[in-house]
DNA sequence: ATATTCTTGACAAGAACAGTAGGTTATTTT
DNA sequence: AAAATAACCTACTGTTCTTGTCAAGAATAT
């Protein structure tokens, strides 16, 4: 996992996404003006998104870019993932022999801390960071979301909760 | 926050110096040599770490780097802050007025994904992840830790729960 | 048809960053 | 005192990031 200014930029420009995509595609200048990023550079990296199918475009006037799949199903990982493509191994790779034990244990450790990053912008949807954006803007949403809360907890949705308090 | 494979590097060998610095300091180049990183590159991020106060230099023969403070008080936040030094704010800084309302939306949100992935990191200490190698080593272990998870629950140590089970 | 809007692709240049190489200074051992 | 060790510092190279520019394809509007 890694995360750098252009997996920000990426997520970013995706949240600008989905906060306007209700009345179809949008435009990358528009993003470009909104978010103070270099159209050209956003251009870069939806040819990535578009390639890793987490949005599609659509050309021509009118035209623009929209998210490929329901909001909850693209997660902040899936979005640094597709723009930080080289996610390589750990240099040792896991199968590959260590020099000795002693390093393959800073290796693991490294490879497990790794793993609880990307597990946790995994589970961390578009979704939830829009849902959450609406609630402080009209409070008395919050209370119905509280009861989806406990809904999803009794259905079984164990991950919802810990999504959303870590959000609060 | 930014993660990158510097910041590994220095996870890495503030690691391999916990574990071996019980015989007083330790040189970085078997540090180079057991974790496969350039003296040179060692050289330059212990430099950082020595500024940042998390470890102390010896120099000399049978010199080298001590860790400046206890292991349970050095946690990774803070070995890739110091290290990954421009943690400069996010663009709109926060208190500048940004463009629209749109675009403060959009950087909160990635303001608080963010703070929530440092916390989490700063929720892990190189003591967390020594002791939890030392419990694969030695399986036996394993239940006087557990008594001691069962311990700090009580006595109101609510972190610590959670850490060591981020790292199982 | 023509012009306009917007994506798509390629290339290039400058800035920032990652990583390496070499020399200097402090401390210990011989 | 001399040699060895190891931290320290500066300069350098290569890669990645970011922006800019040009051209071309696709769909729409006039």
């Amino acid at each position: 996992m890694r995360l750098t200014t252009k997996g920000r930029f990426a997520v970013t420009a995706m949240i600008d996404l989905a906060l306007r995509g209700d009345g179809g595609p949008v435009a990358l200048a528009g993003v470009s003006e909104r978010q103070g990023i270099s159209l050209s550079y956003l251009e870069q990296l939806f040819g990535k998104l578009r390639r890793h199918r987490l949005v599609e475009s659509v050309r021509g006037p009118g035209g623009g870019y929209c998210i490929a799949r329901s909001l909850a199903e693209v997660s902040v990982a899936d979005i640094i993932r597709a723009v930080d493509e080289p996610l390589d191994a750990t240099q040792c790779g896991g199968r590959e022999n260590c020099q000795d034990e002693h390093r393959c244990m800073t290796h693991e450790l490294w490879a497990t801390l790794n793993a609880k990053m990307y597990d946790y912008l995994a589970s961390v949807s578009l979704q939830d960071l829009v849902s959450r954006q609406k609630d402080k803007q009209n409070p008395a949403a919050v209370t119905v979301l509280a009861d989806q809360r406990r809904e999803s907890n009794q259905s079984g949705g164990r991950a919802s909760r810990d999504k959303l308090a870590v959000l609060a």
